[in-house]
DNA sequence: CGCTACCTTGACCGATCGGTCAGATCCTGC
DNA sequence: GCAGGATCTGACCGATCGGTCAAGGTAGCG
């Protein structure tokens, strides 16, 4: 009878099982992750994770439809009513779900176009591209589009995979990557006649 | 010496699979590609794929090694005397680089951290690593590593898996492509007090 | 013609995949 | 204490995985 496991013993296994299963997603890969592998990750048997999920895909499901649905949000806030603040405060606001979410931004974003047939791929691909549009706005230059595709895998790249490239010093906190990302990418992102408004801040 | 035609029946098969083999890696992972999948992809059996390659990993290490001898020679190239003029001209012929061996970077680069015990990856992340320290320099600050993170991953996420998101609409030439990655990347990776100076080229 | 070397393939192997199912165990309300 | 649902697990299933092997086809060459 652990203490603070008063948690309903349901849904503390659930629980586990889909964050063990986020973690081997987002570093391996989704078809690379046996439910085995989740299972001893977890300290639970493969039959209990799919007494738990009805499958490997819904177990997927489970473990990034809050991040996508928390996309969502953001992004239909901003749709509401887009003006170059709210605009901002968009990039800013995504900036901080990619770090909460990092390993489901890594599978909806990264390994996204090989679980292309599954519906919360298919849904956070569409979030995404609503997010593209909203971005690069009516001005749809070529160049835009790439500002916009770079700073958005660059910041998933880094978040997730790039951490491998820098491992032999120290790993930067989150709270520096933030600070970081919250400069860089307006940077990358804003209309260049713009960059210097939106540093005076 | 046969003309291209007349091809060596040996060297074309093989070439026909390695490029059906790092097509699929690519697009749906190194681990999601069943030897059967590479084989009917390009017309053959199995059965050929494994007589003409050893191994699954003796296929990938085939496919992308020379993306990453390439890579290793710009490289050379750049610390054999590092000065700024060489330093532009380190990430103009990366971009380059990328844009000719596309899948190959998806592969060392995106799926790299779940491919390390192979030695080819082990290779290619080496690679990255001496890169990174080479564009960040001395300066070793985390605004820095994170310029460094995003143009590198947003580069690769644009050239493969980004393509996805902007399907709707026509996709851009390489030629496109190339020209604003060569005017956004090193916009972004330039130390910031440079950035005009660069400007004037 | 046969000989040889190369290329291709289907049959086959053990391991593992995602998933099913019947039971063992545990917890709870009466 | 006991009944009954919730939780957990091992045994098992067909399919597919990476990989082996020996036989068959096909050219060049005497």
């Amino acid at each position: 009878m652990p203490t603070d496991a008063k948690a309903p013993a349901r849904a503390r296994a659930a629980d586990e099982l889909k964050q063990a299963a986020l973690e081997q997603f987002a570093s391996v890969g989704f078809a690379a992750t046996s439910l085995q592998h989740i299972a001893d990750h977890a300290g639970y048997s493969k039959s209990s994770v799919l007494y738990h999920y009805a499958s490997k895909e819904a177990l997927l499901e489970s473990a990034i439809e809050p991040a996508v649905s928390q996309f969502e949000e953001v992004l239909e806030d901003y749709l509401a009513g887009r003006d170059p603040v709210r605009r901002r405060r968009l990039v800013d606001r995504v900036i901080d779900l990619m770090l909460v979410h990092r390993e489901a931004v890594h599978v909806f974003l990264i390994q996204g176009p090989s679980l292309a047939e599954l519906p919360i791929i298919a849904r956070a691909d569409a979030a995404v591209r609503r997010l593209a549009a909203a971005i690069c706005d009516e001005r749809e230059s070529v160049e835009d589009q790439v500002r916009f595709g770079v700073a958005l895998g660059g910041a998933a790249f880094l978040l997730t995979a790039g951490r491998t490239f820098a491992d032999d010093r120290a790993q930067p906190s989150d709270d520096e990557l933030r600070a970081a990302l919250h400069t860089v990418l307006p940077e990358l992102l804003a209309p260049p006649a713009a960059t210097r408004t939106a540093d005076a801040e």
